[in-house]
DNA sequence: TGTATTCGTTAAACTGGTTCAAGCAATCTT
DNA sequence: AAGATTGCTTGAACCAGTTTAACGAATACA
């Protein structure tokens, strides 16, 4: 099975000969998670930063009053986890579950660091995605402050139009940043234009 | 003039020969603005990623209704810019002006993606930078959508204690997505205790 | 030095979005 | 197949933050 997504992405910002290739391989977590499953729990330091061949996962944080902000859903080809806790090792503040039955490839912490010394080559490729996920990030920030939450919801639908069929609308009123009643409503008042 | 603060950000991450500080500095356009002049414009092709090495920046986007939203302050050290049209060409959608009378170092565009190209040792150091940024900007829309404007706003003051100095009250409220009004209302109720 | 513009504040009226409570449909469990 | 849990919707009351307008203090400017 080499038709791993990941594959496709890497390929679209770097080359890798067949010794790098090998060695990615060897050192990737392939596993199979079911609907509502979690790969990551809050509180813990997380162990993977995790690649997602298919599916759909979701990685949210969960605040004192139980209530439930996601900072990401991750299809094929995707990454996602806490970048934070990762890296530094310090507890993680979010978790990170299946949305669907999934398969991913997961890379442990030390792995990541030999890859990156072994084969700087990935600095590259990594150095694009953390780029253009922060050019995401920077964008998703202005939104929230300039637009409505209709504007919100109807660029969403826009942008994913692959993401309503794995994600319950809750799940996506948490992730514009409202409450599941008022996505109810925007939603009506969109019917009836 | 060696010391840059810019060198310091980058000894950090990764340590520089004496050829690659030289190119390296060979590129870099020292420049000084004055309080409130522009480095770069909306609508235009950004042309310089730039990092502050004295004074106060701010990054910004100016909606329809011409109210301005910032994007992220930056002082000594730091990297700012449209990063999103200075990697892709698209027209730049945030202005960046000088809030104090500041000194920058500017890289052009062919010149970063040359540096990149032969010192490879620079991919890494970006690709920190960047997943630092985007660790910062996670924690951020979470935090505009978890907690209060006063929360956010003691939460500010606590992380960024110097930029009080430079930045305009009105500046703060459009970073924590309030408007100036509010702002002062917050600060009311938090002097009154 | 006087005048104009900008900045922070206050207050009253307003609104986008929340909260609470209830009901119905769909799915899960046994 | 009945009961239990979850997801989506609706409506009424409510609230955090906005809008508009006005005022004084500070700064810029001619």
């Amino acid at each position: 099975m080499d038709t791993f997504q990941l594959f496709k992405s890497i390929s679209k910002h770097i080359t890798l000969d067949a010794e790098e290739e090998k060695y990615l391989k060897s050192i990737l977590l392939p596993m199979k998670v079911k609907q509502n499953e979690f790969i990551e729990h809050m509180n813990k330091v997380t162990r993977y930063f995790i690649n997602v061949n298919e599916g759909c996962l979701m990685t949210y944080y969960t605040d004192n009053e139980a209530n439930d902000h996601v900072l990401q859903f991750a299809t094929a080809g995707w990454w996602t986890g806490d970048l934070n806790s990762f890296t530094y090792g310090t507890p993680s503040i979010f978790s990170t579950k299946a949305l669907s039955d999934s398969s991913v490839l997961l890379i442990p912490k030390a792995q990541m660091d030999e890859l990156l010394e072994r084969y700087p080559k990935f600095e590259k490729y990594f150095r694009i995605i953390f780029q253009n996920s922060l050019i995401t990030h920077q964008q998703r920030i202005l939104q929230n402050f300039s637009m409505s939450a209709e504007g919100r919801y109807q660029y969403f639908l826009e942008k994913y139009p692959t993401l309503e069929q794995f994600v319950p609308q809750k799940f996506i009123a948490s992730y514009l940043g409202i409450t599941p009643e008022f996505l109810s409503k925007v939603r009506r008042k969109l019917m009836e234009r």
